[in-house]
DNA sequence: ATGGTCGCGAAGCGA
């Protein structure tokens, strides 16, 4: 099973890209975040018409939005409201034997600072999340993780450790709480699982740069996580990011992740 | 050191 996230940063506007994506890599499963869209304005034909059948989202106007489309069926859908919001941030369905989460963790605006409101929403968030996903039930659960999470947790997913550190997405702060979030249920980054920690690795590169390529200041915010009994199945990892080159790109690279669905 | 760019939707917010 090839599994992709991206952010796509308004699926109206990049619905060709989507294609692009779809024709190149052919994944089975396609989860997205920042739709920015309500749910009657979202382009289910154009999906349908590649071959994803199934599909799960939700969404609002202009802000936010996260979708799941599978050529696979999709059951037990749902949307989880988180830290007492109505923003469409999180769902859930259940597809080839998983139960796979798209995320969408809020930016937390740019003052890192526990007066920032902003800031506080995006702890809070995964706060929330830590004590969510519970223990018991991952143990023997086949879970994936995918999103946007806005947070590049190591060294060398900042393109230089040291001028990010005050910068909100790579914060001490946040990384704890990341951390926490990541031991909370013996998650296993499918994508560190393949590239070593002391490889520069981003997934996404400001829309402010004059050359993003050239310069490559990126982070890497955008992650699949797999419960740790799926480490076996890990098969290959692509950031695609030729993608950020493309004709009025998303400021995100897809994060491509093939599974061993047999076992 | 600063400001730099996007999308939505029609000004300002959020990233």
């Amino acid at each position: 099973m090839r599994l992709v996230t991206w952010n796509l940063n308004s699926v109206r506007l990049r619905i060709g890209l989507i294609a692009k994506l779809v024709d190149s890599k052919k994944p089975d499963v396609i989860c997205i975040q920042e739709t920015k869209t309500r749910d009657e304005f979202f382009p289910v034909a154009a999906f349908e018409a590649k071959g994803y059948k199934y599909h799960h989202f939700t969404g609002m106007k202009s802000y936010n939005g996260v979708a799941i489309f599978s050529k696979l069926p999709l059951s037990d859908k749902q949307i989880h409201k988180r830290v007492g919001k109505n923003d469409c941030r999180h769902i859930s369905a259940r597809v080839a034997g998983f139960e796979l989460h798209n995320l969408y963790i809020p930016a937390g605006g740019y003052e890192a600072d526990m007066k920032s409101e902003k800031f506080r929403h995006k702890l809070d968030f995964v706060d929330e999340l830590a004590k969510w996903f519970p223990k018991e039930r991952s143990a023997r659960a086949k879970m994936i993780a995918v999103g946007d999470f806005n947070i590049a947790p190591l060294e060398n997913d900042v393109w230089d450790h040291k001028k990010m550190i005050d910068v909100v997405s790579h914060t001490p702060v946040e990384v704890e709480k990341f951390t926490r979030f990541y031991n909370s249920v013996d998650w296993v980054d499918a994508i560190r699982h393949f590239v070593p920690e002391e490889k520069k690795l981003y997934s996404w590169w400001s829309y402010r740069a004059e050359d993003w390529d050239a310069a490559d200041r990126g982070r890497r915010l955008d992650h699949i996580w797999v419960t740790r009994g799926l480490k076996p199945a890990l098969k290959k990892q692509q950031i695609l990011r030729a993608a950020r080159g493309w004709e009025r790109p998303s400021d995100h690279a897809p994060v491509i992740l093939d599974l061993d669905v047999s076992g």
